[in-house]
DNA sequence: CTGAAAGCGCTTACAG
DNA sequence: CTGAAAGCGCTTACAG
C-alpha cells in the first residue's frame, strides 16, 4: 500500500498524510490522529527510500575498520564500534558495520553507499596516516571522522578524536617508576608508533634512560608475546610495556614458563585495556582508553558535520578534533623491583 | 549532479546511463565505456536512494542484539555480530548494527526501517522463545533469521539456525567422567535452559546420577562465578561445568582463593568459548559453537528468504532450519580427579 | 489547516 | 542498441 492508496483511503491528500508522518507543516491533531489509527490498521509505513530521495539525509553512518586473521585480534575494534553503534543511536543515527579484510581496500558498495548518497558520514578507525588519508581521497563526498592515536593533519572535511597514549603510558611509566623500576621494555606490536613514543618520553621525563631501553618486536600474537618476552628477558627488564593486552597475556605466560613470576618478579602493562583485562589472571595493569567517550565524541564530530553540510552552512569555525586522555589502570600484574638492576 | 544532467553532458538518454550503471538491459560496449570515463571525470554516481525506491530491495541487512551492561558481556554478540557483517559481506549485503539496551524494545527506527523497505532482513540473536515471537511479531513485513540454542517452532516465514549444545556439552560430559570426574556441578547463567538441559541428559548418558547434580546460580559476572564455586566446592563436586566462559573464569579465581586449584583440585569447564580463552591461565576449556559457520548459515537462510520473497515464488519447500553442533575444547583448565568422591 | 501539482533521481516496458 | 515517457512513493512550495 503506497501513500496514494492510502491518502484515498483516508479521504485526505497524500500531502496530509505526508504530514501526519513527516511532522512537518501544520496539520489539525484531529486529522493526524484519524490517519495513525488508520495506518495501524491498515499496515501503511511510509517508503523510507521515497522519503530519503526528497531528504538528501539517511540517518546512517557506517563504522570501518579492516579485521585481522583471528578475531581476538578484533576486541579493540570491536568494543569501539558497540560503543558507536549505542551513540549512534542516541542520535537517531543507525550503524552500519563496514569491515574489510586488514590487506584489502574499502569495498565497492561502501564506495557506491557513500557516493550515492546512502550514507550521512563514516567514522574511520586507522592505524596509519597514509591509509586514513587515501581513505578521506576516496570518500571525500560525504563528512568523515577518524579515530587515531596522533594528532594528524588531515583535510578541513574531516573530523578527528585523538587518542592521547601519552597520558596514560606516563602515569604507567611513573608508576613504575616509583615502585622501584628502572630497566624498563617495551614489546612493540603493529603500527604503535605513538604507543612508543609515548613510552620514550615517558621514560625521559621519569629521568630514566630512554636511549638504552629495551624494546622486542611482538607484533600481535599471544604466542609473538610470550617469545618476546624472552628477549627482554636477557635485557634484564624488572618491567615490561606492552603494544597490546593480547601480547601482554602472552608476555606473562612466557615469563611464566621461564620461571619468572609476574608479578613478583616482573611486572607487566598491556595497553587498550580491553574489558576481560581485569579478569585475568594477574589481573592486567593496562593502559585504557574510555571507549564511550571516544564513541561519543566521534558520533558528536560527526554529527556535527553532517548537520553542517546538509544545512550547506559554512562549517563553524570550530575545530574538529577532540583528543581524549588515556588512563593508568593499576592491576595485580604490577609490583615492586624485586632485583633491583 | 544527477542522471538528467550527466546524460546531458554524455549525449545519450538517461535510460542509456541508466543501463550502463545497471548492467541490465543491451548497451553497446563502447557507450558504456564513454559512459563509466565521463562518469569518473565529472563525479557522477547514480542515487541510490532513487535506485532502491525502483528496486524494492536494499541489500541492506540488520543483526540484531540487546547489549548488556558491561561489554564484557557482550563479547559473544559482538564476537557473532562481526562474523555476520563479514558474511554479509561476501554476499553483497551491508550490516546494520542494531543494539538495544537488554530492558528495552527493539527501536522505533528499526521498525520504520524494516516496514518502509529500508531493510532486506534481519538476523536476531535471541535468548528465549517469547522475546523471538515478540519480535517476529513486530517484524513480520520482512524475513527474520534467528540464532538461538533451541529448535524452536516458529512461524513459517522465520529461518533459524539452531545452535545444539548437546553435542558438545555430551563431550565435555564424557571427557570429565572418563578422567574419573563423577560429581560434576553446574554453574548457571541467564536464559540457559538449553545449557542446563543438555548437562544433564549428558549426566544421564555417561550414567552419572542427574538428580543430584550440584547447581548453583551465576548468573552474569566474574564475581557472580567466584561466590558460586564456594557453593559447589561445599558440595564436593570435582568438576564444575559453567554456563559461561566468564563465569567459568569466575569460578577458577574463586576456587583458588579458597586454596583450591585449577586444574589440580578441580576442573572447570566453560561454555562459548570466547576468542580470548586459550589465553586465559589455566587455558579455559570450553564448549565451542563454530561462528564462522553460524554467520555463514544465518546469511545463507535471510539470503535465500529474501531472493524468495522479492522473486515473489512460492518460498521453497526446503527446510529453513539448520543445525549447528557445538563441540567440547579440551585446555589445560582440566585434569583427573584428585580426590574421588 | 488542506489540496493539486511539480519535483526528488532513477528504471523499465514499449517502440523503433 | 537507443530514446521518450510513465512510474517508483514520497515531500513541499504555492494557492486557497
Amino acid at each position: 500500500m503506497d501513500i496514494k492508496k492510502f491518502s484515498r483511503l483516508a479521504g485526505v491528500s497524500t500531502a496530509t498524510v505526508s504530514r501526519a508522518f513527516s511532522g512537518n507543516g501544520r496539520i489539525k491533531e484531529a486529522t493526524r490522529q484519524r490517519i495513525f489509527e488508520l495506518a495501524a490498521t491498515h499496515g501503511y509505513t511510509p517508503n523510507i527510500h521515497a522519503q530519503r530521495l526528497n531528504a538528501r539525509r539517511t540517518d546512517i553512518i557506517a563504522v570501518y575498520y579492516s579485521f585481522s586473521t583471528a578475531p581476538i585480534f578484533d576486541y579493540y575494534n570491536m568494543e569501539l564500534a558497540q560503543e558507536i553503534a549505542k551513540a549512534a543511536g542516541v542520535r537517531g543515527y543507525t550503524t552500519n558495520l563496514e569491515l574489510t579484510q586488514k590487506t584489502e581496500a574499502p569495498s565497492p558498495g561502501l564506495q557506491r553507499a557513500a557516493a550515492g548518497g546512502g550514507l550521512d558520514g563514516i567514522i574511520l578507525v586507522a592505524d596509519s596516516r597514509a591509509g586514513a588519508l587515501a581513505f578521506l581521497q576516496q570518500f571525500k563526498s560525504i563528512p568523515v571522522v577518524v579515530i587515531a592515536n596522533h594528532r594528524w593533519d588531515l583535510p578541513e572535511a574531516a573530523g578527528l578524536v585523538r587518542i592521547h597514549q601519552d597520558s596514560g603510558i606516563g602515569e604507567a611509566i611513573a608508576h613504575l617508576k616509583s615502585a622501584g623500576h628502572a630497566r624498563i621494555g617495551f614489546i612493540h606490536g603493529v603500527a604503535d608508533t605513538a604507543k612508543h613514543d609515548a613510552f620514550l618520553n615517558a621514560l625521559q621525563a621519569q629521568g630514566l634512560d630512554a636511549a638504552s631501553a629495551p624494546a622486542a618486536s611482538g607484533p600481535l600474537s599471544f604466542e609473538d608475546g610470550e617469545r618476546a618476552i624472552g628477549e627482554l628477558l636477557s635485557a634484564r627488564v624488572t618491567a615490561v610495556l606492552c603494544s597490546t593486552d593480547i601480547l601482554a597475556l602472552g608476555a606473562i605466560s612466557g615469563a611464566d614458563k621461564r620461571g619468572v613470576r609476574v608479578p613478583q618478579d616482573l611486572s607487566i602493562v598491556g595497553i587498550d585495556n580491553l574489558s576481560f583485562s581485569p579478569f585475568t589472571r594477574p589481573p592486567l595493569a593496562s593502559v585504557g582508553i574510555p571507549r564511550t567517550e571516544i564513541a561519543e565524541a566521534a558520533i558528536a564530530i560527526l554529527d556535527q558535520l553532517v548537520t553542517d553540510t546538509t544545512a550547506d552552512a559554512t562549517p563553524s569555525a570550530r575545530q574538529f578534533i577532540h583528543t581524549i586522555n588515556t588512563r593508568f589502570i593499576p592491576r595485580a600484574s604490577l609490583g615492586p623491583v624485586s632485583r633491583p638492576a
